[in-house]
DNA sequence: GATGAATGAGACTTCATTCAT
DNA sequence: AATGAATGAAGTCTCATTCAT
């Protein structure tokens, strides 16, 4: 029985495939960028006709939001199953660090993708910036957690999920942006170390 | 007196008048990014015929690029700025949180484009990067300025300076998503606290 | 019982299912004409899958003259039944006037097509106009019944059978022409007194 | 000096060149109807890049409507001219019948495009035959000046003056549908002496 | 008989770039 | 130095047609 390659956006078809081609799309958009990649070139990375992707999707812009999208949904996934079984709260932050700096490694074009989207046009950055909330939340609960159970201090969990989000993606795109390898075990040292203690000396310090 | 590509528009016009042409270009392709912006509507913002524009560069890139340098000098110059008159490094720190936010904020056209152009192209990537350093490179001194003190802990200077400026425009540019105002003392607070102190509370910190 | 092309999507459907198919059709060509309707829409209209237009008709163009052909025997078939029980000629062409102009009326949509397909390729417009010659005979039979038994004047029976039509036609398309209703009697009083009477004034005719 | 083709649309050059290049573009058109008429084909025509019709034109529907527009504005300009030294109303019928008849035998593409036209979108048919009412109105009051001066009967002045339209543009269309030559005189006589004189024979009218 | 997913040729449109003035 | 009309390559999107089921 064949398949088509989104059918099971519509029919048939299992999620799973459907969720490949978009992470195939993914790849085609990410080596240039949007406005780069032409439409036949997304059809012919899905092995497609242009047609056929007409036929799913209304625009270019259409796909490319799924696309996105899925990227987006995955991440948040991954940072899920990363602390699915962790106790502690610092331990968690410990954990997502990691999952995204991981993530940034292997899907370094969707991340591209992602930050390129959230610097767009009005629409697009509102559109984009709402569904990267749903990591955002992840970081979030993790710090209110922590400020329930004292292993936090009086932080504004809000804004220090962003920074910590911040930290991460930015110290792993310097890298990404010379076409080096990520250190893996210094970044998140580092990070970790900040974000959890803090820069200054203890003696420079009035812990409150 | 050095003569600027556009001198001519103003008579006598200097390198000064350069650059504020450049200023009005990058807000020309802030709006729209540079794909989406044409060469038409950069030349009508600067007042001048489309062919002025080709007399003076080679093309659309090489225009872009001169803005985007432009742009970086701009916050570079500001960061120095803010910092000219401060003593110790953990205040220059808070300064330089300060001077970055308000140019985010100020020049948030300017900053997403260096952002886009920093998930571009590789080559585009390397070159952006590349000139990105230069502010980065302030904070990194200041970092250095205080591991030699001793009012810093031992941290990875170079990693560290990343991961500030991750904190900073990615807290701001989480506004800048929702067209919301950036609460600015809140956001300098929170950055500047868990920066310099870090999250963990006293007691689960095994201070080193 | 003659089988029509989709006689099956009604069970055991005759000629007159076929020809309810085609009225159907037309409405949806008429709409925007033969190049802005797609087949998709006639096929959404017609309540069956795109391939079964396909399955029924060698290609677009085919299935538009089996609409544009049953629109054409439509009209026929009414101007013979207006005139069937009316004795003089000149009845007769009173009765084609109301027939022709309720025709444009109820199927302005059909009507347009003709038109526009009479103005369209040459081989269109004389496929076309050959078949519109149907109805152009009633009239001109009309005519000639009148020369013979005197009624009517020495005139020319071709041209005049097509000047009448012309007169019918384009008086009612101004009303449609601005999304009007045809003021029926005042139009076929109109029509009707121009051309068996004339417009000159008595006194100024030098009647043959 | 070089010349845009263009150029007197908009600057420059004299109004007869433009006229000239829309009258160029309205046989391209004619040819095979506005659908079946690529943009390169008009350019092609014109002489011109197809980028250059898009440099003055917004859309090719643009284009089309200046055409559509030329070709009327020419109409009228000849029905105008061929009365103007003619004295009496029915002299002046006897005219427009003539110009009228030459113009579809002369300029039969733009005729072809012009009922087309009359015959689509109902926004279309509005704009269009907005524009048509300009040789509707020559006729309307040559027919009101012979009403005023008793050479005409008492008839609807509006409906009888398309009417006339009617019987000309029809009774012609009928020989171009079939590409024959007009046999003018022929239709001259017959259009002339039914609108004038009317179809009934004396004994069988009750003349008013 | 009927379907509708897939196709790919072809059309419109955009826009960076050139060059004569 | 500056202009802006002209260009044409390239890209998005449409849709008639096919064919495996």
């Amino acid at each position: 029985m064949k398949r088509s390659p989104f059918s099971s956006v519509f029919r048939g078809g299992t999620v799973d495939d459907s969720r490949h081609f978009l992470r195939i799309a993914a790849q085609a958009f990410a080596k240039k960028g949007y406005h780069r990649t032409t439409v036949d070139e997304v059809a012919g990375a899905l092995g497609v006709a242009k047609g056929t992707i007409y036929y799913h999707f209304k625009s270019k812009e259409e796909l490319y939001l799924a696309v996105i999208h899925e990227g987006i949904y995955l991440l948040e996934e991954q940072m899920r199953a990363s602390i699915s079984n962790v106790e502690t709260p610092a331990e968690k932050i410990k954990k997502i660090i990691d999952c995204i700096l991981s993530f940034v490694e292997k899907e370094n074009g969707l991340v591209f993708l992602f930050i390129k989207e959230l610097c767009g046009t009005e629409i697009q950055r509102t559109v984009q910036a709402r569904m990267l909330c749903g990591s955002l939340k992840i970081i979030h609960n993790v710090l209110e957690e922590g400020l329930e159970n004292g292993s936090f201090k009086n932080v504004n969990a809000e804004i220090t999920a962003r920074s910590l989000y911040g930290m991460i993606i930015i110290s792993a795109l310097h890298y990404l942006s010379f076409s080096e390898k990520i250190p893996h075990d210094q970044v998140i040292k580092s990070v970790e170390k900040v974000f959890l203690e803090g820069t200054l000396a203890a003696e420079h310090r009035g812990d409150s």
